[in-house]
Formats: structure tokens, C-alpha cells, sequence
DNA sequence: ATTTGACATGGAGTAGACTCCAGCATCTAC
DNA sequence: GTAGATGCTGGAGTCTACTCCATGTCAAAT
């Protein structure tokens, strides 16, 4: 089953020219027929729903760009992309931390204006 | 006590131009000395703290103007940023649970490529 | 008295990640 | 056989959040 560029666009959600644009910027290449046109592959849609988790945790797309040649590569580079998804669980892991640590302080914050309130209607 | 911009920018960790970008966007307003020379206070480092955290969650500058222009009107506001504060702790909810879903996600990933380079060697 | 250093302003430039557009090709429906 | 939908390319434009630059003021050091 192929997907045209319309219908990849409706089930990932992302507009035509930011597929086109990932292209250009080589994260998903999809296969051509023969005018030419994008003939996106249930792969492709897998890859790019992971493209998008690393989106979501923060991977600029010059990252997702080295993670993507090394899968064009090929299964020789398992190694090398192992390595980048470990060290990308440890930014994962570190903006988690950030969050908590702001999260608390918010937390303590919103009670200080409760509590001031509270002694305003008094 | 008083920062000029350059002793603010070192304590704060932004650069001066970002401080004085930040000024334009009405984040932060320092007051002036006779010479016209911004001077930053005890206050101002409190504050400029506290817009770091938004940003490290992701608050974007419109927003957190909102926030600065309310703050500067007074205590009266002070249940309007009650809100904003109230919602910024869901985003913050939100953003984690992202996170955690990725990571659950990227875990089962670095699993799977460990197990297949363990097949592969043998 | 002039050089140096920190500060000021207004405006231009940059990086990242899209988003839009003009001009052209192809297929389908009427 | 023409209109409308969909696709193609190359390139320009947009938005956000800075970052850099030219020009100018002022005070302290030499």
C-alpha cells in the first residue's frame, strides 16, 4: 500500500510542504512513481512517527538528519544509531529533571498567591 | 544594591543584548540612573529567575508578557496570574507526560537494537 | 587631553523550522 | 476538451528569539 503525499499528510498530520520540507532536509526521502510523484510506504509511516517522537523530546532536525543517514545506511550503523538513541535518553531524561525541579517551584508559588489571597479577603 | 546591565548580565547568565531584547519585549523594565544606564535590582533578579523557569517550560515570550504586564500593574491582578499560573502547571503536566511517554517508548527501542546486535554476533 | 571601557539607541542580520507562492504537469469528471 | 483537484519544483516569505553592528555619550585612568 502507497500513500500520495495528500493522504500522508492526513494521517501524520503534518502539511504537505513540512513533508516536503523533511525531505529537503533528507529526514524521510520517499520513493518516486513513475511521475514522479511521492509514494509514501506503512515504513514510512513508522519512521516518521519516530521522527516525531525526537521531535517531541527536543532533537533539532540537524540531529534527526544524522540519526536518518545512518538508517539509509543500512543495518552496519546499528551500533552508531544505538549509541544517539542512549544519549539522547539521557537529554530525555534531563529535561524530565528540569520540569520537576519547575514544576515544585510552581507548585510552591501558586500556594504563596493562595495563601495571599486568602489573607486579602480577610 | 544595584547591577549595572554588564554585572547583571554575568549573574543572570544572559547576555546584555538578550537583557536589553528582553526590555523591549517588556519582560523585564529596569529603572534608569541620572545617565540614563539601567540599573537592576535585588528584585529584578528574583524576577528575571523566575522568567527563566517559564522558559525552561516552555512559556513563550507573548506569554510570559502577559504575565510581566499583569505583574507590573500591581496586586490586583494577582488573581489573573493566579490563572495564568494554574494553566502553565497543567502545560507543565502535559509536557512531562510527553516525556515519559517517549522515554517508555525510546527504552523499548534501545531494547530491541541491544537484543538484535546481541543476534547478530553470534 | 586623549584613550579606554562600559553603557546607550536604532536597526540590520541570523538560525531554525516551517509556510506560501508562481508556474507547470497530469489525471479525473463532466 | 475544459475545469478542478492533485502533484511537482525553486525560491521567497514568516515567525521566534535572539545577536550583531554603527554611532554616540560619559567617566575614569594615563
Amino acid at each position: 500500500m502507497f500513500f500520495s503525499i495528500g493522504n500522508f499528510s492526513k494521517i501524520t498530520g503534518l502539511s504537505i510542504d513540512t513533508l516536503r520540507y523533511y525531505e529537503k532536509e533528507k529526514l524521510i526521502v520517499p520513493e518516486r512513481d513513475s511521475h514522479n510523484q511521492r509514494r509514501y510506504t506503512e515504513k514510512d509511516k513508522t519512521w516518521i512517527d519516530f521522527i516525531l517522537r525526537l521531535k517531541e523530546t527536543a532533537m533539532p532536525i540537524r540531529e534527526i538528519r544524522k540519526y536518518a543517514k545512518l538508517r539509509y545506511e543500512g543495518d552496519q550503523t546499528m551500533k552508531e544509531r544505538l549509541e544517539m538513541l542512549r544519549l539522547h535518553r539521557q537529554s530525555i531524561l534531563e529535561q524530565k529533571k528540569i520540569l520537576e525541579d519547575n514544576l515544585k517551584h510552581l507548585d510552591r508559588k501558586i500556594e504563596t498567591y493562595e495563601k495571599e489571597m486568602l489573607s486579602r479577603i480577610k
